[in-house]
DNA sequence: CTAAACGGAATGAACGTTCATTCCTATTTG
DNA sequence: CAAATAGGAATGAACGTTCATTCCGTTTAG
């Protein structure tokens, strides 16, 4: 196994075990075992748990974006934008129901927390088409004057909390609802 | 100090240090120390940690349900309704920062999406009158005809992110503000 | 005086992390 | 070309710490 497959082994380990059991219920031991590797080669890759856990949502963030802006037209009308984030998030969280449930973890917990304080207080460099797309609404006077923070938590609340629902198997969503549900979020945020 | 303020000290102990630190921060013999008791005594009130942690969360249910339903009037139209509920339910939020904090970690882990799932799965007794509303407003057309863990989702979603964000500090949600959020919240659902 | 309540030291399990050792591969040497 | 050597990678037992829970001597209440 190369150096890069072992890192990617352990981090997949990691994900899998962190969104099945959350932080306190996937010890080192655990990670490396399914990783299939010793406890301490963990730490020839990432300096500690904490360090696996940040990178970990690192890592995943990269894979999100490229995927939600896959198909992302600029020179659309903002709500036919709006429209293909929200289907498209929803639709990478239902089929990648692993990132979402680290995603979640991670959001609610310290790591989380600091994470978004940083985001949001500091220059924030992240969510930028969602930022953008917001005050671009904004400003066309197509969506309510709220503090960018509602207009999100508008939007991704139910966003999360379907996709939650959908992967616990509360609810099957399929291509019409998420549709649906999604123009819902838009009559929650726009003029 | 009765027994009964003994329970109490021990339970608004708890409910700090888990609403600030989380369930794996806060530790019994810390907890012990803030309720001003031994480690011992707390198992005289509490069979372990998990009962502990379940029990704070029924007395939480039942310190919400009547502040929530206070002035709420089953006569008054249904937008009238949502309006109240989901204005009372934000306000008792920021209001009471630690019970919210206290319900946020209690969802996001094993405790809270068993407890879901009893809820959503089995004959559901609780958030009566939330589901109550929405399927009157579905039979009266006033709402969308979504499954009801969708509008729970609208709903609900929206208004636990911006109640973390005041909690957080990252908005100053007033007055004002709470009642044009549950209006967006309500855009989302009616029809 | 007795029985229940209490406190906090003791216990043992579980955890993250370390480190002396082994393994593997590539390079050097004869 | 084969054997010897070197050195980074990997290992997993061991360590120190933390935690929930138990135990038992002491205090309190009736």
């Amino acid at each position: 196994m190369s150096k890069l497959d072992k890192r990617d082994e352990i981090a997949r380990a990691a994900l899998e075990l962190i969104a099945g059991h959350g932080f306190h219920g996937a010890p080192m031991a655990m990670i490396a075992d399914r990783a299939g590797v010793g406890a301490g080669t963990i730490y020839r890759y990432f300096e500690n748990k904490d360090v696996l856990i940040n990178e970990l949502y690192r890592d995943l963030e990269e894979r999100i974006y490229p995927t939600i802006l896959d198909g992302y037209v600029p020179e659309k009308p903002i709500r036919e934008r709006f429209l293909h984030l929200g289907a498209a998030l929803l639709r990478y969280f239902i089929g990648n129901p692993l990132d979402f449930r680290y995603l979640e973890q991670f959001h609610n917990s310290p790591y989380g927390v600091e994470y978004r304080r940083d985001k949001i207080l500091g220059e924030n460099e992240g969510c930028d088409v969602f930022r953008e797309l917001f005050e671009e609404g904004i400003t066309q006077q197509v969506m309510k004057e709220f503090p960018l923070v509602i207009l999100f938590a508008l939007s991704f609340g139910p966003l999360l909390a379907v996709a939650r629902d959908h992967i616990l198997g509360f609810i099957t969503l399929e291509e019409m609802l998420i549709a649906q549900t999604v123009e819902a979020c838009w009559d929650a945020i726009h003029k």
